[in-house]
DNA sequence: TGGCTCATGTAATCTGTTACATGATTCT
DNA sequence: AGAATCATGTAACAGATTACATGAGCCA
């Protein structure tokens, strides 16, 4: 009970590849995990005080030319309470799709407006995927020298072949839909 | 601002279709949502009762032979809440993959703990597409009386798309982290 | 000069979970 | 008789978002 949020694993997830800053934490979080996780300024300083307090990090203030910066690095104590949830193979998946909860309610109102739905999914994937595929290519030519560069790779797969099936999936929607007369 | 909370459009799109309890709901919500939704009976409660205050729902004791009820039914209000919902075609959808966060971390524990995570994974998955592909025959066996089979219908292909490409994924992961030498 | 991004943080509030509390009925 | 399920609800708290607040540096 208690602890189940997980923001605090995932910043010192990061923190455990090299020390950062909160706005850092951010924008890597924005950038390499926005597939499947998120997380706001909010959430992250504040997590990232309850850490300190904890023993898990601890901050220096580099003044990285002129600008003035609040520098995180992890502990020991923060790395094995890391490692105890990495070792853990329990895991909770939550997904709140409110795509699939509207189109779930939405049959009474014809299937126009379902196929506009549809249609806003797709465009909204078919978006996004040429990043996923990108960062695939880039993680596959660096070779492993970084023993965590396999494991960025497999989360990047991750993202396309979900975003294939995601595409897939609205191209058999499309058809069935269409299958049907008004 | 302010409202986006979802549980209540939820709850209000099962009482669109029929009055219900909240128990009832409960159980809807687990069968018929698991894949892309969750809630807690203190959720729904809780939103039932906003609901009633906000003229949404109404409710009445129903006395079911012996077993106290108390039965929901949407408003008319209810019906125009719900269905300005629907017709807005934004959505946001949330992923919180924590085995995905825990993969995205471990690379420096060693493969065999990478592949114990992505067994672990398949292994869960395996277990639940027989359900979903039974939902899905179950569907497509009903001809389409009511308009709201359709989409059903199309929420139980997605599910079932989705962890097909889950299975893919995890094949294509552990060959590739079988091609690797330790 | 004005707008954007960098950078940190707080307060209010929302949304939901977990655990507890209660008690009846149905099944075995 | 005992266990499981039906059925409703509350209190405490967890976890996170949004909006606000502030200010500096960078670019055009």
């Amino acid at each position: 009970m208690a602890n189940e949020k997980k923001m605090d694993r995932a910043i010192l997830g990061f923190l455990n590849h090299e020390p950062m800053t909160g706005y850092d934490i951010k924008k890597r979080i924005d950038t390499t995990l926005h597939l499947f996780w998120g997380g706001s300024y909010g959430s992250i300083y504040t997590t990232l005080s309850t850490l300190e307090n904890d023993g898990y990090v601890t901050k220096k203030a580099t003044s990285d030319n002129k600008r003035e910066k609040i520098t995180y690095y992890i502990t020991e104590s923060g790395r094995s309470y890391l490692q105890t949830w990495l070792l853990d193979m329990s895991a909770k998946d939550e997904l709140r799709y409110e795509t699939l909860l509207k189109l779930f309610f939405s049959g009474t109102l014809g299937k126009d407006l379902t196929l506009k739905r549809i249609e806003a999914f797709e465009m909204k994937i078919k978006s996004e995927l040429p990043m996923i595929e990108f960062s695939v290519s880039q993680l596959e030519q660096l070779e492993g020298n970084d023993p965590d560069h396999l494991n960025f790779l497999l989360t990047a797969k991750f993202g396309v072949e979900t975003y294939h099936a995601y595409l897939r999936w609205c191209e058999g929607a499309k058809e069935l839909l269409n299958s049907y007369a008004d």
